[in-house]
DNA sequence: ACAAAAGTGTTTTTGGTACACCCATGG
DNA sequence: CCATGGGTGTACCAAAAACACTTTTGT
């Protein structure tokens, strides 16, 4: 029995993460340039290998860890990639994982740490291996998801106006929207708390910070949010 | 460099695929009880190893091959899972693959040679490991994938009338669907040729054949197929 | 003649889209 | 007082949903 498993090849198994995050008027992937690698030129994403006793979740959740200081984010599989050439130093597979910061939460002392940086999702450098395809298609993902599900909340802080929403969803389709539709739109899932603050020295008049409301957040996890059913919107 | 990679633990890569299949009245799927394997009263999915010279989609390409004699079939990534217990023998990480197949292209030989049978969805058997885990994934994308893309007709023969395809997004998605707006729906998208053909035996009017019209199907790989907005109606 | 499934239209309701003006404030 | 961005309402149109009767034919 052992030996239907030994006579088999191993495969070392890679984990790399698409890190997206929204500055308030672009979408951003953070990248990083692996110091102790000899394609030392080439950026690349954030990544490490599995070790023997954990899980993909869990080795995804460790290795932002340790280049960002980050825990508990939002973090999910997006497919693995296996073409035996993809790395010329060694077959590997590598299982890629979305995540979606806060871009001010994130630690800027690790950032310089390990040289890493943010890249406009519009001016990639370029990616090392297969990375440039591990970023379309979560850039592809990124919009399925947030098209049905209310996502774009964790790319932004606890406190954001609606017009920072407004820009973040058009930066994540890459296209724009009517604002009172899509306030509207908004304001009707009840997803949304307005608050009493107003947001400070940006605009003379001041946008209303509003909250997420949890409770309807895990509600409606699996409603259309945008309806973005008119693709004559979308690119 | 190649120290960084040698000191790392390598893992087997194992490929499974649930495959669906459409009798014409439930949604099935196929599973195989491995004869040589030590859990032999457990049935399980459709799985092999990956070896040292093949890409991910290569291998399960041909372990579908070896175990069903079936080439060219629909065949899209699920997920990686790889929780380390998952497999009590050996560390492995499992990429799991979907396949849609028309029920009545499959070789039966085969499916006796090696143990294989069709499942309904709804009395599916105590699976191996995680596999229940994998079908459960599984349902829930082809439902996503079904709602928008006119994915279903991989599991009907060239031939289909429209009750059959009715009767397919109602297992789908374990619902039913008003005959009338469906098939208007379904028309209205014009990827459907009627011919002039009835089918014979099964009711007394007998029903048309339609087929697919395969150009039109390319180019309306992107809208959302079935606008299945409204949650009501599902499950 | 009747049972069983196929086929077909209209109305209502909902929700998406387009569109323009006033408001509040800091400078 | 004026420039800048924030906030709001309405009318139109397309598409989804609800709904029931006639047709065909094998038995």
């Amino acid at each position: 029995m052992l030996d239907l498993y030994n006579k088999q090849s191993k495969c070392l198994v890679a984990l790399d993460s698409i890190i997206f995050g929204f500055d308030g008027e672009e979408l951003k992937i953070l990248l990083v340039k692996r110091g102790l690698q000899e394609n030392k030129e080439t950026w690349s994403l954030m990544g490490g290998w599995l070790q023997e006793t954990e899980g993909l979740n869990e080795a995804a959740d460790r290795i932002l860890f340790e280049h960002t200081g980050l825990k508990d984010v939002y973090l999910e599989q997006l497919a693995a990639f296996g073409n035996p050439k993809r790395d010329p130093v060694m077959r590997t597979v590598s299982v890629t994982y979305k995540a979606l910061i806060n871009i001010v939460d994130y630690d800027h002392k690790l950032t310089n740490k390990i040289n890493a940086k943010w890249f406009s999702l519009k001016k990639l450098p370029e990616l090392l291996f297969d990375h440039s395809e591990m970023v379309s298609l979560a850039v592809e993902r990124l919009r399925a998801n947030a098209s049905l599900y209310p996502i774009g909340f964790e790319l932004l802080p606890d406190k954001f106006t609606l017009p920072q929403l407004l820009n973040l969803y058009e930066a994540i389709f890459d296209t724009t929207f009517d604002k009172r539709n899509f306030t509207r739109k908004l304001l009707s899932t009840n997803i949304l708390t307005k608050t009493d603050e107003k947001q400070k020295g940006f605009s003379k008049k001041g946008a209303f910070y509003f909250t997420l409301n949890k409770e309807k957040y895990k509600d409606t996890s699996s409603f259309n949010f945008l309806s973005l059913t008119n693709p004559d919107k979308i690119l």
